[in-house]
DNA sequence: CTGCATCCGCTTCGATACTG
DNA sequence: CAGTATCGAAGCGGATGCAG
């Protein structure tokens, strides 16, 4: 990318991490060591030269690594470097900032649910649910199912399944983001058949407020943080 | 810009200031209400129909708004929307990110002081000085001096300069950008004759201790925030 | 199959000129 | 002052090729 040319920390941010793409291989590499391929998949519309482009700058700039395996089973693996992990926060924000825009959303848009565990990584970072007893949920959404759980008063977003969950919720991916943000209800997805839930009804009322303490907080009404 | 067409939070906040200079604009305006002359001073480089183009987008996904002046002295001025004040913690740890690059940033690089009231403001901000008296810092930048002040238990950056402050420092945007990140020394300033400092000892001493506060703070050594 | 490199049509960007 | 118009250059998106 042409450079801005400007002594300015943003600038100097957006010179590494300002391409088209850029961050959102960030965001791939955010949730677990991706191969190749892995990247293309999460990065429905990239070029494949820009991929290759695009990783070769952010290892030159340290934010990620690559990790050649030797000739015979050649697979390398990019992950992010340490400095790739300070980006998260930056990525979170912009997260938070962009989830209202998924209320209007296209219905053409490609869908990936592990693209929702960023997202719920940062809706609920930073929550306070010390108060909560553990809980379990796991979202069967498609083919690629994610997990939330509430641990030592920690609120955790990943992806996979467990086993024996508090809560189970089959639904698309939209549907999942709308329950996570607040937007839908979880009887009124239950209802609209949008989504089967199952659990016992005091474990689905902990899980509607959890979601109802993500959902607005108050650091996040003030601008200045 | 060409959406990602990605149902994914990130992509849509980046669809809408993810574009070349966006951000920046942001930036600009994130201190002040701007003339388009203003914006163009703030953004070297910039193409000026660029910039046409990026203010109507801005304004159409409500970043921003313009208020036109009656036609006899029109004199658009455009200002942040509540949209766009929401994005400033983003854009602050952006800042916080990009702020170690510039300790190998280009000789011929633009400055302007009122990039590093934004800074200021990502680095102090969240810091706790409640236990600090109040101060008041002059830093003369060049041609456009820029105040930290710290009152009721909070530290402020802004445009501008004051009458009497606790100390007066005279030096140019890299140096104040240095001493402020930490990475060069009050005393080291001044004895390489890249700043001139004037206060009592005690003052120059509380400010140091500022700048060491906001230098590292642990939030900001864990990326999980 | 993975991990790119190359080529090509098209869009966007950057620089300059010009207008109300 | 506040933009619009124009045009060459660079970057992007999509398709294809190809080595390990």
């Amino acid at each position: 990318m042409r450079q801005y040319g400007q002594f300015c920390p943003l600038a100097k941010a957006l010179d590494v991490v300002g391409d088209r793409w850029t961050l959102l291989i960030v965001r791939e590499l955010s949730e677990r060591p991706c191969r190749y391929t892995d990247l293309r998949d999460g990065l429905p519309g990239i070029a494949t030269n820009l991929l290759a482009d695009r990783l070769k700058s952010l290892e030159a700039a340290g934010v990620i690594s690559v990790e050649a395996a030797p000739p015979p089973i050649a697979t390398n693996l990019y992950r992010l470097a340490e400095r790739g992990e300070a980006l998260l926060p930056a990525l979170h924000e912009l997260v938070l900032w962009g989830a209202p825009l998924l209320a209007d959303a296209d219905e053409t848009d490609e869908v990936r649910s592990r693209w929702l565990v960023a997202a719920a990584q940062a809706m609920f970072a930073g929550i306070d649910v010390s108060d909560a007893d553990p809980l379990e949920v796991a979202l069967d959404i498609d083919d690629e199912p994610i997990t939330l759980s509430v641990e030592h008063g920690q609120l955790h977003a990943e992806l996979g399944t467990v086993p024996h969950p508090d809560v189970r919720i089959a639904c698309d991916g939209p549907t999942a983001s709308a329950i996570l943000r607040g937007q839908l209800h979880l009887d009124a997805a239950t209802r609209q058949d949008r989504a089967q839930i199952n659990g016992t009804r005091t474990a689905r009322a902990r899980l509607a407020r959890l979601i109802d303490a993500g959902r607005v907080t108050p650091q996040r009404m003030v601008p200045g943080r």
